[in-house]
DNA sequence: TCGCCCGCTATACGAAAGGATAGTCGAGTT
DNA sequence: AACTCGACTATCCTTTCGTATAGCGGGCGA
């Protein structure tokens, strides 16, 4: 069985491979970024099963997911990811990924799914799919009213009082004072400092 | 040789000592979180050496590494990280780090350098410490002009033009100026969208 | 040397944001 | 019933932003 993994950080490459090289008697082939891995998929390729990282360089969400999928030759191609949440996930599975591994799961769980998926399964650890999406009891959500939340969610995308106005059906000035309680809240002076405050707090 | 590793996500946790425990021979004893490495540090401790993730449940920067170094009476205690720079680093070392492991770097290159740190010197990778700084060649420091990026950097500070402009000592409209064009360049409609943009670029 | 780009400054104006105060309305408390 | 509280609207006013247009001086290449 052939497996190609493709993550940015040299440690955890040589690690998580060399433990399934050990353990699972898979041969396993490594790549830095998501060109090196396209060049071996289309060297050496199809894999049995192509492990790919979220966030490494060239990779683009879940356009270059399918494009993978592709040179792969419709072989499983998974994600695996340290910071992504349950939503982009889903996404991930909908789009056709073989599977979603949090680097929070247990190594001989890894064992185990990688053969599920080579099998032509799609596999994603229960508990990681049935958690609460992180934003959902987030510090910053207990402090804010419902509203200031959605306001903010406007001010992060760099929305003017009006545009947020229009997209939650209320007048500007009622924006105006949500922003305005929403910063005291926050302790930011201003809507930029506002954004950067919840951006900071991986919020939207 | 007892080493602890704290780091929060188990697959990197599990896979990388067990790549110390069969290749370096290294009795490897887990935490989930500093908490869980405090109370092992606690009941079990010392340990010759202990990895603290630079971004796991309950580090604060170096004011944990410190209070980690003393709970371990003095023996070795490093910083490993996936994302930290090498400003981050550098103050950890400065703190009394026993040595900063970013993922980057090579599994094999782990057991010297954890072999070195339990003889009682400081390692750091020397290609991690001499590389430039990501954003000073960040794709965004050829889009923007030197005077652009400092006005980016006072945007995300939530500052208005008027403070920009005392800080770098221009007038106030100059700093106008910048932030049209700057916004421009960055295809964001204002001062706040502009701000997240730099943020999502990890700059500041 | 000429033109040109860049960084900076200046003036001016409309749009947006920020702040203060006050009032309506409904839900839930006491 | 009186009360508090959150969400919402309103008016008024000041400050800040955003945009346009024009001018100046230095550096650089044709």
């Amino acid at each position: 069985m052939r497996i190609l993994i493709a993550d940015d950080h040299e440690l955890v490459r040589d690690t998580i491979s060399a433990f399934l090289e050990r353990e699972g008697g898979f041969e396993v082939a490594k790549a830095e970024d998501y060109p090196a891995a396209v060049e071996l998929m289309k060297k050496r390729g199809p894999y049995d099963l192509v492990l790919l990282d979220y966030s490494m360089p060239g990779m683009d969400g879940l356009k270059t997911l399918s494009a993978a999928k592709e040179l792969n030759r419709d072989k499983p191609v998974a994600l695996i990811s340290g910071a992504a949440d349950k939503t982009i996930a889903q996404e991930a599975l909908a789009a056709g990924a073989a599977g979603f591994l949090p680097k929070s799961m247990a190594a001989k769980s890894l064992i185990s799914a990688v053969k599920f998926m080579i099998m032509g399964e799609q596999y994603a650890p229960l508990d990681f799919m049935t958690a609460e999406d992180a934003n959902a009891n987030h510090p910053l959500r207990s402090k804010l009213s419902e509203r200031e939340f959605q306001v903010l969610e406007g001010l992060c995308k760099g929305q003017s009082n009006k545009e947020i106005a229009r997209d939650l059906d209320l007048q500007e000035v009622t924006i105006k004072l949500h922003v305005k309680t929403l910063c005291r809240k926050l302790e930011a002076k201003n809507r930029t400092q506002a954004a950067m405050i919840a951006k900071e707090e991986g919020l939207f």
